[in-house]
DNA sequence: CGTAGATTTGAGTTCTGTCAAATTTTGTGG
DNA sequence: CCACAAAATTTGACAGAACTCAAATCTACG
């Protein structure tokens, strides 16, 4: 996982509009013409689609750093990236400006490359999550995920941030909302999770006992383990 | 969908290892260091990741034109592609080749860039089939990809080339080889499809029906119906 | 023509989805 | 700070879709 922020956001400082979110708000990722490209500040956000019925189906989380081109998701109409935490930052750019901004700076052409192939190795692994492992280990693999992106060691283990509902977590691991409401029950009285002081924040005893109850832990490790925190450049 | 064949092969050329391919041969797709890049130049290819138990789980199937950058699939260990027609033709390239032919020639980093937004649009639509649609749903969600992608008009009906074993199948859509069998046969006694007289093809009589019976088609169209036929440059 | 491998199909089981009722949490105003 | 209403969550009972296992059938190929 490379750290996008701090190399893309020099560049894009004059071009972007930056946008302040709050919790539960929605930005279209409008196919081309007029592609956009968002470029995460700060906050979780989820990439969403609409699916039959009035569902949606969340594609990944989105953490700082991270850029999407609504290119990524052509294909699906109604495609949004949404505000998970309580308040993010995002910044708005055309395309065509990234692109003409590559052209002249190599470094930032390599943080785009780089970036790109990062969200296809989310898209494939949250493929092989929810296509290949049972609910349980759904749910132990976004604990993991958002453990590794978000986790501080606290006096009650190892705590990190839930910003989703039950609804956004079945639509995240392709669940329907009581059964991960079940599983997680199920977890609490295992003693695998615990509810956290702080409101959307759980807290886990051990992260190795969350990894053992999900078989692609190691990847997710290799996937969102950061050798560093971001830092916020500007 | 943008045809990278035409453009990508002619500045590939000399920096390619050419390789022949027959059915069922692997290819890995190692992560860094000494990353790879794959242009499928001709036939069917998978790109797989191994899955705990001995299963696999297919991500992707990949036609002519397509570029994947191992590194698109970097934390899953021991990914690969594999060729699904009885022959195909692959060619293998450095990564650093790729990106110093680029910074070189705009109209190819132009194409890299929409060729991996493609890939993450195709990984996009397949979590989606997966995650949101029915059994049913995903095996008609494949004809159609199969029947846009491969399609041609016969006396018998769009017929299209299925170079998927069941057990392909059954791992590209998150489904087991027994329920795919089923849900075949039902759909040849509906009369949705049609045994080929060519092995490794099947027929429909009209690929409005096969729509009609996967919500997601506008989707699979978006992506996969190609404007013009890809044509070999070289 | 025979064998090895793949596919089909049936019977029974399990996991997850559906629906509804009970409970908890959250937000608002006194 | 408390009370209340609205929203979200939890949980139980049941239904249904998909999985597992095994036997039968089909196909490819020597």
């Amino acid at each position: 996982m490379k750290n996008t922020l701090d190399v893309v956001s020099q560049q894009f400082e004059r071009q972007a509009v930056r946008i302040a979110t709050r919790k539960r708000q929605s930005h279209p990722l409008a196919p081309q013409p007029n592609e956009t490209v968002y470029l995460i500040r700060k906050g979780l956000f989820l990439a969403r689609i609409p699916m039959p019925g009035d569902q949606h189906h969340i594609l990944s989380i989105l953490y700082p750093g991270d850029v999407i081109r609504s290119n990524a998701l052509r294909p699906l109409e109604g495609a949004d990236i949404l505000t998970a935490s309580e308040t993010g930052e995002a910044w708005r750019l055309r395309w065509s400006a990234v692109e003409a901004l590559a052209r002249e700076d190599h470094g930032l052409e390599c943080q785009l490359f780089d970036s790109m192939a990062d969200l296809a190795a989310r898209l494939a692994l949250h493929s092989a999550i929810t296509a290949g492992l049972t609910g349980d280990e759904r749910v132990a693999a976004m604990m993991i995920e958002l453990a590794l992106r978000t986790g501080k060691e606290t006096h009650s283990g190892l705590t990190f941030e839930m910003p989703l509902s039950r609804i956004d977590i079945a639509e995240y691991l392709a669940l329907n909302a009581d059964t991960v409401s079940r599983i997680a029950s199920r977890m609490r009285s295992n003693g695998l999770i615990a509810q956290s002081s702080a409101r959307d924040h759980l807290a886990c005893r051990s992260l190795a006992a969350l990894e053992d109850a999900c078989p692609l832990a190691p990847a997710l490790r290799r996937l969102h383990a950061a050798p560093v925190q971001p830092q916020l450049a500007i």
